[in-house]
DNA sequence: CCAAATTGTTTTAAGCCTAAAATGTTTCCC
DNA sequence: GGGAAACATTTTAGGCTTAAAACAATTTGG
């Protein structure tokens, strides 16, 4: 048991599995993502960023700030910044500075740029359901589970070294 | 039967599940992406996709062609042009073009690049084990088996269109 | 043999992305 | 009230990324 132990600390872990699932993971992430972003050009010339923009705006009708869609998209401060610029500048965006706290921009979906999201949106959405068209609807509650237990546990360790 | 069929095709079809299944996956690369590029930054000074160039070429004692890294690391051709520039600039690289087939650039690891390569990923990989810490052995397999099922299933759908 | 297709790489133009510093605004609290 | 801390956003500098076009070298099929 001593021994065992000591051999535990003393010997450097092997973490080979865990690095495979996370390569694993990052494959059909890449994959996937790719396949979307490729369509979404071809089909209606619109970057994925953008896309992805406009569906956490399509999500809160009565507009976010640059802060909770950086938060909610995990990009930085500055990405939001340009990336609300190019939609204002192309008519899918409105923007207005916040009355109670004039340090708040306030970002909502035009109605242009609501039209043209829904009907992306849709398309979208068949594009997925075919991309996982494989996966049993087990597979699918099973591989929820398992990611949610994933995010959590990341997002454990990620915060253990911010605090 | 019949009706039960026509009602399929004609009624738009609920793909939500799969919808949440993707999000949930980005979120869980997303999140995994951006601590390990932290941390990378942090302790040596590195970019991502530096550390994922040498983790290929770490593979291939024999290098490997620029088309071989861009499939590999999914990206584009023009992508791994600029990386390896730089990487070569800092003197982690070594670039030869092949002499059987002077179209072809053949890189590897300088001894410099492989020994820092090796003390970052022995690093990264302590990282990774503890960003999954949470999954038991049995997740980690059954994540592995499920991951595996859904590239198949991209790979098959994203290769459909191409077909 | 040689033109056409294919393959490997680079270039181009535009946009995405980050970390860190700077700017402007509000809140806290003494 | 007023200075310090906190907050929201923008700016900056540099690097990453893509799709498409251009270029160079090789292979292929008449």
């Amino acid at each position: 048991m001593l021994d065992s132990e000591t051999k535990a600390v003393e010997t450097p872990e092997d973490h080979a599995e865990e690095l495979r699932l996370w390569l694993r993971l990052l494959t059909c992430t890449t994959l996937i993502e790719g396949e979307v972003r490729g369509r979404l050009r071809q089909r209606f010339d619109v970057t994925l960023p953008r896309f992805d923009l406009m569906a956490q705006l399509d999500k809160a009708p009565d507009g976010m700030t640059l802060s909770d869609v950086s938060k909610r998209m995990m990009v930085s401060n500055g990405n939001v910044t340009g990336l609300v610029e190019r939609l204002v500048e192309s008519g899918h965006l409105d923007r207005r500075t916040s009355e109670t706290d004039r340090r708040v921009q306030v970002i909502r979906l035009t109605k242009l740029g609501r039209a043209e999201f829904r009907r992306m949106a849709a398309e979208h959405e068949t594009w997925i359901a075919d991309l996982f068209a494989d996966l049993t609807p087990k597979d699918v509650r099973e591989l929820m589970r398992l990611l949610a237990k994933t995010k959590a546990s990341a997002q454990r360790s990620a915060g253990r070294r911010r605090a």
